[in-house]
DNA sequence: CCGAAACCGTGTACACCGTAGACTTGGGTC
DNA sequence: GACCCAAGTCTACGGTGTACACGGTTTCGG
């Protein structure tokens, strides 16, 4: 057969690990599992950019070529890297109620991208494929089949949660990044950070993000990074809650006819 | 005086232009804002990855090391990027009501991220500290500054709505990434996704995930990007409404006693 | 049973990357 | 005019991803 490392679905097989394995040759020393797993815990250790061909096989005993039997090139050994630290969920141990299954979603996402902030740091070429991926995302919309939502509309609700986490995630991980050359931890980010706009800015440059820095709205030493996330996280399921308020009482009121999702505008 | 490119306020001063020029030696020929502008140039063209500093410097006709008297380093110079790509908002042109004026902030965030698509690929590793990018943030608070919120609440529906924006840009792209590969467009990305989970898991594992996109949750040929992500923006903005209104709610009855922000849990 | 085919892991090589350090050059200040 | 400092050059080093050819090992088909 010709060499097709490259075609599309080949990152499907290798992210499910459906080979023929084809019985002819030497059974290999090396795994993919193996190989994936080593460069998660060079990641894991000093951060994505550390993960070369080279560590990983040097940390394997064996040369770098070695890894391209069982890796089409580095970027998809990236992927695959994304896809098994993300593990399964303990979806077990949520809630089966929306609300609550899904604010521990959103609290597990974010124990995991904080506990592996190089996930982050990843470039995401392609949409969620792997099984763990998928599992996540069964796990939450699960949780919102039988809220009356629309599959659009539990979509839109898994983007608004996961994009929140990630999001909120990645600004936490910048400042924690930022911390150990400017010496502000988080707590005291929010001042430092209406310093920073005093001394670049003191005009009358940004009036409203100054005053909201000054007053302690990007965390002040009465807030630490968890407050933040849950209450933002609150004000989301908060919305989903009057959604399905409103998909119910359309309902009762005798099915269709009311028009799409939110208001306009 | 010593090297001070290594000093945490020194990329403050880059991104500000805030330097005593020295004028001591030869005038230079290049300038900051060449070397970044040409940067950006490559990665409009090519994605992030192809930047480098030899590639900039022979498109600029000068030797690679000559980039270094204008930036500390690669790290520096994809920050300033990034703040250069955002450029100014255009927020006059911005509705001044909170809801129209943060519809278009986002809608605007939305079109310069994939205007520029490698800008989701740089690693964010500082808070925002340029000006272009602190006046979006000013764009988008300001619209915030009259509607009764407090300081925290307006930076959490600010972190809410980017991160929204951010997420779903990305996988939009991811997608067309994709797309090349697999021959499939947005139109037909939901079926595509569908008929992926079936392949991948045609066994009862993620029944739900399976009926979203069986049902056309990933979207269909009836619904593109841009209704997509209209529908999740009025959400949040639904959500945001409904904030204001308890806020003005609370205030009218007589001011503090109720507690926190959205309901708990 | 024995070639042939398939596969594993190796070695070498190439083009490219970021950047440290010593150098030449030329304009500004004293 | 003397001096000094900064701009830009040159060379070099260690590192990167991966293409390609090769020898060794295992299993299958005839």
């Amino acid at each position: 057969m010709a060499d097709d490392r490259r075609d599309p679905g080949h990152l499907l097989d290798l992210l499910w690990r459906t080979h023929a394995p084809g019985s002819r040759g030497p059974r290999g020393s090396l795994s993919l599992d193996r190989v994936v797993a080593t460069a998660v815990e060079i990641a894991d250790a000093e951060g994505v950019a550390a993960v070369s061909m080279r560590r990983v096989a040097e940390r394997l005993g064996v040369t770098t070529m070695s890894l391209y039997r069982y890796v089409p090139g580095k970027d998809d050994l990236v992927d695959l890297m994304f896809e098994m630290a993300t593990g399964l969920p303990d979806d077990a141990a949520w809630p089966e109620d929306w609300r609550g299954g899904l604010a521990a979603f959103a609290r597990a996402s974010r124990a995991l991208l904080l506990a592996r902030p190089w996930m982050l740091d990843v470039p995401i070429s392609a949409p969620p494929m792997g099984p763990n991926n998928l599992a996540w995302m069964e796990a939450a919309l699960s949780r919102l089949a039988r809220t009356g939502l629309d599959e659009g509309e539990m979509v839109g609700v898994l983007s608004i949660l996961s994009g929140y986490t990630f999001f909120e995630a990645g600004q936490q991980l910048a400042m924690s990044r930022a911390a150990p050359r400017t010496g502000v931890g988080y707590s005291e980010w929010g001042q430092a950070y209406a310093a920073m706009l005093e001394r670049v800015a003191g005009d009358g440059r940004y009036p409203t993000l100054a005053r909201v820095a000054r007053a302690g709205g990007f965390g002040d030493e009465r807030s630490g990074p968890e407050e933040d996330f849950e209450y933002g996280l609150s004000f989301i399921l908060d919305g989903v809650e009057a959604l399905i308020g409103a998909r119910a009482h359309r309902a009762a009121r005798g099915g269709a006819g009311v028009p799409e999702g939110p208001g306009v505008n």
